[in-house]
RNA sequence: UCCCCAGUAGCUCAGUCGGUAGAGCAGGAGACUGUUAAUCUCUUUGUCCGCGGUUCGAGUCCGUGCUGGGGAGCCA
């Protein structure tokens, strides 16, 4: 006999008059004569009851199966005579697969996100974080399905990159020497002896590559692993996390603001709909608020609102803020937060940022101070979105590369890009993780990453 | 990296003025019931984060280290 999903027996719309199922216990309980066992099998958050009675062969093991057990169930799925769910599996045939001792650390209670992160290999095992994984997974999907119905092609940017200056933070050293004996020449390390004769990091961004297949195959976007080396302590920074990268040939700013636009929206409304059991789970008992702000997020138009606005507005709005704002100064938290949650109400697109602060590969406007650079602020969450429009004019970007000190040789290819059949174009980085934070309401990014990586943190 | 807070039973926490520790849940035993994180009775469990200090006496006060969390910076 197959294997049914607890998913679509709890979604039958007649009785089945023999099934398989297989799952684990999460609770039992005892009555006089019979049993409820209650089965989860990962593929949705509610539990399949299970009526078992004395006699039901392997009856003599149901009363030692304990929360976190494994079990393989043949029966009946009949209307529930009880309140609270309306099908159940009346058990023929109970076999124990395995049994949980009393030491299985998960409890039928509520347990905190901290104890949890110290069993992140039990913790999917839980409602709220089976419900996040679910989540992840699908919104995995969405990504894809949203851009392969826009056309986009989709790239695989190198995990391994020789550049070691693209400005997006401190990266992680790769190398296949033996750091206990370090080839060494005149004391400084011998990169030539290493693995590709020169050092190598992982990746920060698969940007300067995808901007290359851009101008090539029109529409691009690249969905993987990323990797930063900051001492980041926060609840929104992680060592590796996931980013979306759209490159788009013949985008200017404004598209590519647009396009973020849509496809926050598309995934919200997405999520929304094929996972609504799940996102219930989050806005009963993690986020009050959340139905509301992903309401907002869907909607409400975006406010699209030039940097030199942002600051009038922070300027004129009577706050004291620790830090200070004026033009050429980069927006805070603290600003974000003002201009999301309590000026606006909604999302906020920030454009055209002063060049001093941004790097060299976005397009200078024609005031010369500014670049067409855009963040897409959220509340809550703070920046989920950083793009631009590329600089594609040879001239612009050499003299800018020169004005910041930078070594023009080992971006020839990517100088090649605009010497050859240049056109304008655009992209931006999505954080995966804070998108799914966003739409969990979920706080902090370790609980949306299956086995985080942080300052300190490396186990499981 | 900086600032703030916390660390007590397997888990979540309480612990007054400095006098050698307690509850709920979990575990164990029993009762009862188409039960819903079932209920009721009984019951086991402690390196009070480590080290040092003050004191007759420290979970409690002081110093220090470690771990965790929140905020800031860096950023997605």
């Amino acid at each position: 006999m197959k294997r049914t999903k607890v998913l679509h027996l709890l979604s039958a719309e007649s009785p089945i008059e023999e099934l398989l199922v297989k799952g684990w216990v999460r609770t039992r309980r005892d009555a006089k004569g019979f049993s409820f066992i209650e089965i989860n099998d990962g593929s949705c958050l509610a539990n399949l009851q299970v009526v078992a009675d004395t006699t039901t062969p392997g009856y003599d093991m149901v009363t030692k199966l304990s929360t976190g057990s494994a079990v393989t169930i043949i029966g009946e799925l009949v209307n529930s005579a009880g309140k609270g769910q309306k099908w159940e599996v009346q058990a023929r045939k109970i076999e124990v697969i395995s049994v949980a001792p009393e030491n299985y650390p998960l409890q039928k209670k509520r347990h905190s996100d901290e104890f949890l992160r110290t069993i992140a290999h039990l913790r999917p095992r839980t409602n709220k974080y089976g419900a996040a994984f679910r989540i992840r997974s699908e919104l995995s999907w969405a990504i894809h399905k949203f851009f392969r119905e826009k056309g986009f092609c989709y790239l695989h940017t190198p995990i391994l990159t020789g550049s070691d200056c693209e400005g997006a933070g401190e990266m992680f050293q790769v190398t296949a020497m033996d750091l206990k004996n370090i080839p060494k020449n005149n004391g400084r390390v011998d990169f030539e002896q290493d693995f590709f004769g020169t050092p190598a990091n992982l990746t920060v961004s698969g940007q300067l590559s995808a901007e290359m297949f851009a101008l090539a195959l029109g529409e691009v976007y690249t969905f993987g692993p990323t990797f930063r080396a900051e001492n980041s302590n926060t609840r929104r920074h992680a060592a590796e996390f996931w980013m979306v990268e759209p490159e788009m040939a013949f985008y200017e700013l404004s598209d590519n603001m647009d396009l973020a636009e849509v496809f926050i929206k598309h995934l919200v409304l997405h999520i929304i709909e094929k996972c609504s059991e799940d996102v219930a789970l989050f806005s009963k008992f993690v986020d009050k608020t959340l139905m509301t702000t992903l309401e907002n997020i869907i909607q409400n138009n975006f406010v699209q609102l030039p940097y030199t606005e942002a600051i009038d507005i922070l300027l004129k709005s009577g706050k004291t803020f620790e830090y200070k704002i004026n033009f050429g100064t980069d927006l805070q938290s603290e600003h974000e937060k003002f201009l999301t949650e309590i000026h606006f109400k909604k999302p906020v697109i920030v454009y055209n940022y002063p060049k001093t602060i941004k790097p060299f590969y976005m397009r200078v406007n024609d005031d010369n101070k500014t670049v067409a650079a855009m963040d897409v602020l959220v509340p809550g969450i703070g920046e989920i979105i950083g793009g631009s429009q590329r600089e594609e004019r040879l001239d612009f970007l050499e003299s800018r590369m020169e004005e910041l000190g930078m070594e023009k040789a080992p971006y020839w290819w990517y100088l090649d890009s605009r010497r050859f059949g240049s056109a304008p174009h655009s992209g931006f980085g999505l954080g995966f993780e804070r998108l799914l934070m966003l739409v969990t309401g979920i706080s902090n990014i370790r609980d949306v990453i299956p086995f985080p990586r942080t300052p300190n943190s490396i186990e499981f």
